[in-house]
DNA sequence: GCCTTGACGTTAG
DNA sequence: ACTAACGCCAAGG
């Protein structure tokens, strides 16, 4: 199930059978204390560059023990930097002080990602 | 099946 | 800096 990515065509999540989410957490868990990524980012380096939105769909799934301990969903924003996913946290400050607990700036409601933003490497 | 709804992002105005 | 229109695609009704 390779998908072939030519310029301009991108990958197509469609099938049941493939492992998108998974690849997802995967590559959440590798980003590091401190810092954020984004849901553009990550979608990019799976190969699905216009699926950002899978990759929200994708923590969505994420059961809520795992959400904190296992799989850090707190430090991807959204490409400006907000925390678009901090209402799906038990409260809606949750995230926000989750971050600040990792010593992440904020610039109004915004994360500084000059300078936390962190790049996953291109997968595949 | 059709329609709506999103933890998104780009582009145009 | 802000809004609107798309493109995207899995779920749920």
């Amino acid at each position: 199930m390779k998908m072939i990515v030519a310029e301009g065509c991108t990958y197509n999540i469609k099938r049941r059978d493939d492992d998108f989410y998974e690849r997802v957490y995967n590559l959440v868990k590798q980003i590091p204390f401190g810092r954020v990524s984004t849901y553009g980012l990550i979608a990019e380096a799976l190969g699905a560059k216009s699926s950002a939105r899978m990759v929200g769909w994708a923590l969505n799934a994420v059961p809520l023990s795992d959400r904190q301990y296992e799989i850090p969903c707190h430090r991807v924003v959204n490409r400006l930097g907000e925390l678009s996913g901090k209402l799906h946290f038990e409260t809606p400050t949750i995230m926000r002080e989750m971050l600040e607990a990792e010593d992440v700036e904020f610039t109004g409601d915004t994360v500084n990602l000059e300078k936390h933003l962190w790049k996953p490497a291109f997968s595949e």
